[in-house]
DNA sequence: CCGGCCACTGCAAACGTTTGCACGCGCACA
DNA sequence: TGTGCGCGTGCAAACGTTTGCAGTGGCCGG
């Protein structure tokens, strides 16, 4: 079948020399004399020549890859999360291993331990969703760890993070709504993001109570817990939707932009008018919150950002630097669905 | 810093054998003695020895990797096929490389280069601008590649391809605002994707051809070329729509999803009904297809399918067997924009 | 003319595995 | 008791690099 590739040992035999002179001449050493150097780049050319990183990598005890985990990469927030770390990691020059967990915590491990396997020099978690039970697995990777957007709730001590502020945002998105004078206002929740979906809805409760409205669970509607697609968001959403529209809400914070198109389709679905008849807000800013009607209001998460700063904090890792975790403040666009 | 992980020549030492028994107890080889075995493997779990994939792909020479250049990740459309990569590479064992090549042939035979050099098993290009030019340096990657979707287009004989129908996606379409009794339909076309417009816009082309319509080019509007992020397709189709508006169309069938998503909101500004003033058809099916207002008619193309199939085309060329590329024919789906 | 230094090159070990081959031992059979 | 055979284990080479150290030769200065 394929041949194998043209080695450092091959040309050393060419041009008969060592191979230690091969490698030198190609990084360039100033070792080697002007001459033979620019004879066995030339020859390494001519034969095409590719490094092998592989050995480079066993022997330099570096691969120059960083791994990342991600619960669905079909997903348009972390595919724009994707995006940033990838543009991040490139002039860095490392390359990025994906792999995919599913919202499930114990594919999240076992994808971890995979590129622990292929020695990685780091690794990004994105909506993690491991909990102290893995404590002991985890602490047998040596890489070091940053997660983004994490489910998890006792910060592990070995790993870094990068998250979004999601209590703040909801607040702002709330504090919003009660300024355009709706009373009763619906929270719309995802049961499959423990973390986030428990921090929108204390922020939700909070403003509220700041503005010295009741509390009432009939007004909050959160879909069950367990693995998801974020397909299912729009569904969730849309089903969710009754529910707070029977509690008499004026207006509905949803968990993010996909239950808040689904509130929108319901709304279609019943002739309601938006927002007319009901305010809806979402959360992330996907790019479709403008394309649907109306453009959606929501609390904008920056996507790209987020995987930027998440390599950019992995990269000080490696370099030893000592790092503090991040917490990006989200920030309210408004359009025409309020 | 970080100490030097326990690899098998260390569980060796300890257990007080050869560091081939060791191997082979690891690997469950019927040559080494049941109980030296069940020691063995009893150790390396007490010291949490995790095999380094380096070592190994050195030794094996395959590195049990692919790589995938793709153009942009943030794109919908690409990160579903990713997905559908990502489903079929996990269950062979396989862990996917990514790169980005933003829509620029420089940067993507960059990224091919460096995969080859990362020495992958097999190479995915997703949306490929690399033409004839490249054909030297792509001669001396070795590895297997599978084109998706690639919008060069003379064949190189070293590659093969999944693809869409794009002819034939177009010539539904176009058929079916036809049948709707649509004569004068637009199109708006993308000029940074060479192939896929030429081949959409044919299609186009000979549907009105067949049903005895004269060809009018005032009613084909196409963006300039050049690099591109997909974000700008709705605004390409927002500010192309005008042009065959005041050429009289009555339906416009657009390039992609992204594109009639703008044509919808160029509607929306100007007051137009669609569909009953204009008929909007899209191609793709992107999610959001189903979210917008009204929702899309459009040609699906099976992405997380394209996906799955040009990793399974890669599986068999890894495997040696012999292989036909794959042009997979794309569905109408009719919604409420027609 | 000799000692020493510098510029250049090669040797060999190391990175962590896998695997063909040889070896030693115990046992059965002749 | 000798031959042969299996079973279990170890040796060493190989995968393709990098790099500390040890040469070798030439040239310069004393």
């Amino acid at each position: 079948m394929r041949q194998r590739a043209v080695s450092i040992e091959d040309i050393a035999r060419m041009a008969e020399v060592s191979p230690s002179t091969v490698s030198r001449a190609l990084r360039d050493s100033p070792l080697i004399s002007a001459d033979v150097r620019a004879r066995i780049q030339q020859l390494a050319r001519e034969v095409g020549y590719t490094p092998n990183s592989i050995a480079r990598s066993l022997q330099a005890r570096r691969s120059n890859t960083i791994g990342l985990v991600v619960t669905s990469i079909a997903d348009p927030f972390w595919a724009d999360v994707l995006h940033g770390v990838e543009l991040a990691a490139r002039p860095a020059g490392l390359s990025v291993l994906l792999s995919a967990a599913h919202r499930d915590p114990e594919q999240e491990m076992l994808a971890i331990e995979l590129l622990h396997q292929r020695r990685v020099d780091g690794i990004l978690v994105a909506d993690s969703h491991i909990g102290g039970e893995y404590a002991g697995r985890l602490a047998r990777v040596q890489a070091p760890a940053v997660l983004i957007n994490s489910q998890a709730d006792g910060q592990h001590d070995l790993l870094h993070s990068v998250a979004v502020d999601d209590y703040g945002g909801a607040r702002q998105a709330v504090a919003y709504l009660l300024d355009l004078g709706h009373q009763r206002i619906g929270y719309l929740g995802s049961g499959s993001r423990p973390r986030s979906n428990r921090r929108r809805r204390e922020g939700f409760r909070d403003a509220l109570a700041a503005a010295g409205l009741p509390a009432d669970d009939a007004l909050v509607a959160v879909t069950p817990a367990g693995p998801t697609e974020s397909e299912e968001d729009v569904a969730g959403g849309q089903a969710l939707l009754p529910r707070v529209l029977a509690a008499g809400a004026t207006a509905v914070f949803c968990y993010n932009d996909l239950f808040a198109v689904g509130a929108l389709l319901a709304c279609r679905e019943r002739g309601l008018a938006v927002p007319a008849d009901l305010s809806v807000v979402g959360f992330d800013d996907l790019h479709l919150a403008r394309y649907v009607t109306p453009p959606l209001t929501t609390i904008r998460q920056p996507k790209v950002d987020l995987g930027q700063q998440a390599m950019q904090l992995l990269l000080a890792l490696l370099n030893n630097e000592s790092v503090q975790d991040l917490v990006v403040t989200p920030s309210l666009v408004t359009r025409a669905s309020t």
